[in-house]
DNA sequence: TTCAATTTAAAACACTCGTTTAAATTAAAC
DNA sequence: GTTTAATTTAAACGAGTGTTTTAAATTGAA
């Protein structure tokens, strides 16, 4: 066993970084295998298919990340009873950026792989994240929700859905904005900056208060 | 000239259709071809190319709409110099639900083939967009900017394109989210409704005070 | 009716894709 | 050291893509 540096480990490497650059279906296997250096016919042998080894890259990453940001949540409400929305969405801060002691760019990567996830191919990865990560996505529902009582469970429904939209195309398009925000305005951001720029952002719209006549 | 029912609109009509549905990389000539019951070589003929159609789809809906939303704000902010910002937003409201006397779901259509748009081919669309539509986009943003003075212009290009997200995602699953608020809530939503929710949402998060220390 | 231009039609082209096959190589077990 | 299993390699497969070509049909004007 263990060869040069791990085959399947090259693999996964090469595939989260063009993923998360390109896209899922507009990255073909064979510009995989060529940037990391392995045989064309190893994906599959590895990993079965590439939904599989879509499946395998972001497991990578929610396998950490989900745990930890569950952990977050609780420290912070068992710490606060009356913990506010900004609080809540502040605790995942560090668990997001603790994926950078995982890999270079590993906060970046993984929210824009999670961007191209719920964006791209509507089926299997939304199926493979809710059935083995939902009981983590409840948890976080259920704080949010708790944290904002006067928001109705129907409303609070659209607004998670536009928050998610929020996050997701923006970290899909971070790399670009923070370039188009660096010859404009002269700001210089790192992902950590944009995270801290969207958090008050989200909580203000999600706990906006609702518009009788509007519903 | 001019046979049964136009190829060149059978075609635009199918495509706009599959586009929006399923993306413009995920939608072949042969299946929109086949649906508008022509020849797959007439899109060539008429449009030149694939890209070419993903722009003409595009035209069809931002040379109506643009031009409408352009003189809604301007109207809102004469009638009012002090408009707020969930004024501004407001006034587009009419504009988009305009378009479904062009053609049927022709709101619904043209915002999820904006979103479309914004997220898949990074390059031409998103040129295509800012060159013929530019004086549009600019209006707008300085509607919103003026409206908002609080904001700096360096956080409200954040904002904006935070905004933009939320749009775009929730627009191009505007079908599935409406499907589940059904199932889950009771809620039977049209587009419309989706839209009158998304902008207290939206106000709400763009004119938030800046936080200074966050800076 | 004739003629030229436009439009449609069928077929093939050149390419990329994910996947599979079968042989060669490497590592582990005995 | 031989046998056995695991892994890597090169090549091909079959299906799908956008586009082009060539010919036939249709159309509007002379």
């Amino acid at each position: 066993m263990a060869n040069r540096s791990d085959t399947k480990t090259r693999i996964l490497d090469a595939a989260e970084k063009l993923f998360a650059e390109r896209g899922f279906s507009e990255t073909s296997l064979r510009l995989i295998t060529s940037k990391a250096e392995v045989n064309l016919a190893s994906v599959n042998y590895h990993f079965g298919s590439k939904k599989e080894l879509i499946r395998a890259v972001l497991a990578r990453y929610l396998d950490v990340f989900m745990p930890a940001a569950a952990d977050a949540i609780v420290a912070v409400r068992s710490a606060d009873a009356n913990a506010s929305l900004d609080d809540i969405f502040s605790s995942l801060v560090n668990p997001l950026l603790e994926l950078n002691k995982l890999r270079s760019e590993g906060t970046t990567t993984f929210l824009q792989l999670l961007g191209r996830g719920y964006i791209e191919s509507q089926g299997h990865l939304r199926w493979f994240i809710t059935t083995h990560y939902g009981k983590y996505l409840s948890l976080f529902v259920k704080a949010v929700s708790e944290s904002t009582p006067h928001i109705p469970p129907a409303e609070m429904f659209w607004r998670l859905h536009f928050t998610l939209g929020t996050v997701v195309f923006t970290m899909a398009s971070a790399d670009a904005l923070t370039e188009i925000a660096a010859a404009d305005f002269g700001e210089h951001n790192d992902i950590e900056a944009v995270i801290r720029k969207v958090i008050p952002y989200l909580s203000a719209g999600v706990s906006v208060p609702v518009n009788k006549d509007a519903m």
